[in-house]
DNA sequence: GTCTATATACAGATAGAC
DNA sequence: GTCTATCTGTATATAGAC
């Protein structure tokens, strides 16, 4: 499985061939549970450390500083909300099957146990470290919405959609899909996230209304 | 002007009649400052005590902890959200005057310096404290859904317009009212938050979006 | 690189005088 | 209620031996 992640981890070792120390990637394991269940602020490097079963030091040699460590982890889960967002070959499809696909992987994305807590802790850290949330953006709902913007151009240029601004378009859509069912979950309204069939129902209800609103003459 | 807030300020005292301290609203003040632009970690019980020109242990004696303060601060600025979004009788106006009012204000709630670092706190504290996300989301976007789905189920039933799922169409409406730009506002993408003219263009699209989704038959 | 032990700092919260 | 002074815990980060 797994569709080829986008690169050999380049957390923070820029080469290519770098034996990749065990310890070094026990650390980096540790951290990024530590950091995405329990918080940035919560997560502390006494308590890395101890679960990476190396010594608080070792750590420190490895990375910086917290903020290094936690940067290093949050670049390397942006970069693995990829595989799971591309829907190979949707650029092929009919306009409502198109939408449905790109929208349906997007909301099982934002529910899920990588992009949910990781979101948290990107906001959380957002302030000091503004480049966590470009990445955040970029590798998640900016990607769609010009992936989806570029399929929407096409379909109107083929005239079978009239889509004279697609990524305005492209962004309705997404936040029709996500309507506010992922805010409710992010503040701890929902107890659970909605279910298979409900986001069957979200994202064909935001097909319906798009098309609807892109109609070629 | 002010539509009139809420309660008298429910902060913690609950009685309506109470003197209130002036060295308490001295500290509810600064709280609100500190909690605010620096955010909740980051905030300190010494620097709040500092900016209200008080001693810290004079803070502790009106509120029992740095979260009990919080709260009261949250809770607060969460009612204090609601004259904003009020739009008065726009339950007379036809839909796409109705739309675009709600829809406007709306969007100047979210990007206003209330709400968003309102959020930001929230967000960052719904973990510890649950209640203050479902405070956030029934004073904000969730009041304004249900208002909205209200109106649309009133339309429908006139037979202005067709919308089998009120509150589901509500949503989506502000989805596509916010497109992608409160986000990347939060996550740092972008630097200024969109002008008056970009905002009006968003809140005519969605508002075009909707109502080309929900023609009578 | 890796460990044990520790420096350093600052936070939240309190004691006790007035 | 209000202050000054302090307790206590815990966090990040480092020194120094191996």
């Amino acid at each position: 499985m797994s569709v080829e992640i986008a690169s050999p981890d380049a957390a923070e070792a820029p080469a290519a061939d770098i034996p990749e120390s065990p310890k070094r990637a026990a650390v980096l394991a540790a951290a990024a549970e530590v950091f995405l269940e329990a918080g940035v602020e919560a997560a502390s490097m006494d308590e890395i450390a101890r679960r990476a079963k190396v010594s608080k030091a070792t750590v420190y040699s490895h990375f910086e500083s917290k903020q290094a460590l936690l940067k290093a982890i949050v670049h390397e889960r942006c970069k693995a909300m990829l595989p799971p967002l591309s829907s190979p070959e949707f650029g092929e499809l009919p306009p409502e099957e198109a939408l449905f696909a790109v929208g349906r992987r997007f909301l099982d994305l934002m529910f899920s146990k990588l992009a949910m807590p990781l979101y948290r802790v990107v906001l959380a850290e957002v302030g000091r470290s503004p480049e966590l949330g470009r990445a955040f953006y970029e590798n998640g709902p900016g990607r769609l919405a010009q992936e989806l913007a570029d399929y929407l151009r096409n379909q109107d240029r083929a005239g079978r959609l009239r889509v004279p601004e697609p990524r305005l378009t492209a962004e309705q859509f997404i936040g029709a899909v996500l309507c506010q069912s992922h805010l409710r979950q992010l503040l701890a309204v929902s107890a659970a996230p909605p279910g298979d069939g409900e986001r069957d129902h979200q994202v064909r209800a935001a097909v319906r209304l798009v098309l609807a609103g892109t109609q070629a003459s």
